[in-house]
DNA sequence: GTTATTTCGGTATTAAAATACCACAATATT
DNA sequence: AATATTGTGGTATTTTAATACCGAAATAAC
């Protein structure tokens, strides 16, 4: 059994945080309610904040109170650039080999591309407020639990 | 830089190799042959091999004038079979995190799911035959060498 | 200004994958 | 029979990524 469409555990939890982040813009959320909310460790968590507040995607604040809000808009705010802050830029895959057995045209590189391409579409084609208005109730995370 | 769609030089390696043996279906190719033929590290091939061999895609042979051969016509040699030998059964993504944020329906499982599908169609429906005879002269690795 | 809270960033540990190695079994050649 | 060749399979090494940890910096509250 294995997956061919294989995304880091950093770039999920990324877009996860995106997102509950988004479901309220303007609070600060700090990496512990983050974590809890996400249930993933508080560790891997903070790499993944400290990257995207580094990308400009975030804002952060330290000390008491502090945390991390949404930089911008919802809206303004696609997948892809939330991805692309931890992955660094989603490029085609050009060839695994380059070898002489390929002829020149390389065998995998329809399928390859056409995935790189096909998902870069995809994230770049939702922002997080179209995620966020996907989702049920659109509120809290207790209210999502109520509703599961 | 990166790249979304990942595939393990395993699996790779296999899918050049054994197309190197659709160009001569019915001659013996030596781990060392193909090893020099793609390029790679012998020891990599090696258990490539050994994986195809006992998932019935190639016979093999020991001792002198041994080798392997593949164990069917390559127009019924799928890429998905050569593939899977090497990863297992290709099935698509659920969901990575599953988490109560998702509301239930996955936030990713569109494009993870989808790319899982598509990567099982192309590579369910090209096999050796198709590839080889995309390719420039069909003949040998010198003939290619020549043309390129 | 002291203390508690929270992010920052570097480092260390762990886990997983890829790669290399080696002694063994099989077989063709002599 | 002896020898050379070739695949087998288990193990060990190396590389790489994931994960965890910890001291330091910043800031709010008291
Ligand atoms: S390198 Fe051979 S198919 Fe791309
Ligand atoms: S687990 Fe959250 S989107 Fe799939």
């Amino acid at each position: 059994m294995s997956h061919f469409a294989k995304m880091s555990e950093a770039a999920s939890v990324a877009l996860h945080a995106a997102l509950l982040m988004a479901k309220k813009p303007r609070e600060l959320h700090t990496a512990r309610s983050i974590a809890e909310g996400l249930t993933v460790s508080e560790a891997t968590l903070a790499k993944v904040l400290q990257r995207l507040a580094r990308a400009g995607i975030v804002d952060s604040t330290r000390g008491p109170k502090g945390g991390f809000v949404l930089a911008k808009n919802p809206a303004d705010v696609t997948l892809l650039s939330v991805y692309e802050a931890i992955e660094g830029t989603l490029t085609p895959t050009r060839c695994l080999l380059s070898r002489p057995v390929c002829g020149g045209e390389c065998l995998l590189s329809a399928l390859l591309s056409d995935v790189d391409v096909q998902a870069r579409n995809f994230l770049a084609g939702k922002n997080l407020a179209d995620v966020a208005a996907a989702l049920p109730v659109g509120g809290s995370i207790e209210d999502i639990e109520k509703a599961g």
